[in-house]
DNA sequence: TAAGATGTCTGACTTAAGTCAGCTATATGA
DNA sequence: TCATATAGCTGACTTAAGTCAGACATCTTA
């Protein structure tokens, strides 16, 4: 009755119910909910014909199909793709826009609404953002990003707010963007941030301090996505990375109070070393041979 | 990009994406998706064709078809319900409660494979509460329940925990069951519980304590299930069947850190009053005339 | 008890969704 | 450059899903 798969299947429940109220209201557009799909998945940035066949799960036929309706409809151009003729690019045309805008709008309000009613809604949101990132977490792609992207921003404020919460002392973000910034793009180091379906969820830098030396840098994990082994893939990924700028030593700094980091860095092949900088906050100074 | 809309959003598109893999699986038993429906809705106690069909969303001759379907199978055996002859009741039959059981298998599995692969699933869980509560909230029924139930057990459980947390003492939740059952079932009184999609997220009762007078004791909500303005109608409920069972006041007893009781009551038309028991953990007294 | 309402069923549809074999154009690699 | 693989398209299907009007039995109420 009240064991713990019953009370997660109850999640799967009740959004599914708000959700298929949302696809009967799609369908209150006057398209069927395929076409609607479609044009929905492109919006979204799926253009690749094939990538979309995957993604919607439908065969070529069938995806064929729908295709030729929504550009009959006007909604939809599609062109060969430059660099491989067999393969087709999918994009909306202006209508087509204005109504992927539409269902946009619709589903905004759906999400709007339950947000509206909701006092405690920063609870709300924390909740879904955790429940979002488990169960995307086959999905979560690390990419690299410019150290001015938005995105890498957000994270490095709640990086910044976080360290000042854990040591009471207040870290000046550098409202203008990140005073290292400069270093942190190739040639002399690089930035990689986590995405899980879109949301931003953890980010690492390295930058280059001499030939063959890197330091690692602005390594944090949302909590939404702790426990999920982020934090050891996003080291694994700037590893790589670190590698491929040449980079044959890493070194990094931490402090006593992080104490999931320091058991990172113990298991992963880090080995402690003296201070090797005058950082007040830091306690403790890992290097790793790369290679 | 990292606002609320989008955040909340990104739920119901990773539900989405799980249950879809669910109901894609459901495919697999063989068994058409709209039958799939009914089978397991029926399984899951709805039993009455008008009640399935509502809840389903389908047209009555649809509906009367997959019947028809899963009775040809073997699946369901329809008849006429005993009050109204035109009404019809579907029970599952022997092999149909096999089918529904693997059904549910597959959803308990998908459950198990997230819950499984998360080390912190009571924070998990937690967070599926609420939102599942939230998304519900609509549809949380308030029902007259014995105080033997085990669905009440767990909320006097709750209950008791809580205030032993809050005080520090340790309030003995008298394994045995509540000495005080007795008294909160008619005539004497009554169990009310709050169910969200069968969760039991809330609860309060009343028992007779002389002619005309009840006290209102047990009131207790789910932290899950705070913020939805449940408390208030767990107290219109218990005053509508306190009026049912012949009482014209009623009184509670409760305590200074308990602030949003406190606040409840003041604005609800309960009246402070003097000290009416020495209840050592009691602050503050109510008394309510009804009617 | 007759008139109207209700709940379900059936037949005759329409539309959407999905499948499959075979076609064409393009790319790739020995 | 020729065989083979790949991506997408088309025609000819099947199946599922949904709609609608009307039939019938049963209940309700004036």
């Amino acid at each position: 009755m009240i064991d713990d798969i019953s009370r997660f299947r109850r999640l799967a429940r009740a959004v599914t119910t708000q959700t298929g109220a949302l696809d009967t209201s799609f369908l209150g557009l006057g398209r069927p909910l395929g076409s609607a799909r479609v044009l929905n998945a492109i919006g979204h940035g799926k253009e690749d014909v094939g990538e979309l066949r995957v993604y919607l799960g439908l065969d070529s036929g069938l995806m064929s199909r729908l295709l030729r309706g929504l550009e009959a409809e006007g909604m939809v151009e599609t062109a060969p793709a430059p660099k491989d003729a067999r393969r087709r690019i999918a994009k909306l045309t202006e209508a087509g826009q204005a109504a992927f805008a539409q269902y946009e709008a619709l589903s905004d309000q759906s999400a709007e609404a339950v947000l509206g009613r909701y006092k405690q809604s920063e609870a709300l949101l924390a909740a879904a953002d955790l429940i979002a990132t488990v169960l995307g977490r086959d999905r979560i792609e690390i990419i690299e990003a410019d150290p001015e992207d938005p995105r890498v921003e957000h994270c490095v404020q709640a990086y910044y707010d976080e360290i000042s919460e854990i040591f009471g002392v207040f870290f000046d973000p550098q409202v203008s963007g990140d005073p290292e910034a400069g270093s942190l793009r190739a040639p002399n180091g690089t930035f990689l941030l986590a995405l899980s379906d879109g949301l931003p969820i953890g980010c690492v830098a390295v930058k280059r301090q001499a030939e063959g030396l890197g330091e690692v840098k602005r390594m944090w994990v949302a909590p939404a996505a702790r426990g999920l082994g982020l934090a050891k893939q996003l080291m694994n990924a700037i590893e790589t990375h670190a590698q491929r700028l040449g980079l044959t030593t890493l070194q990094l700094d931490t402090n006593g109070k992080l104490t999931a980091a320091l058991h990172l860095y113990r298991t992963d092949g880090w080995v402690e070393i003296e201070r090797y900088n005058d950082n007040p906050y830091a306690e403790h100074f890992f290097e790793k041979q790369l290679g």
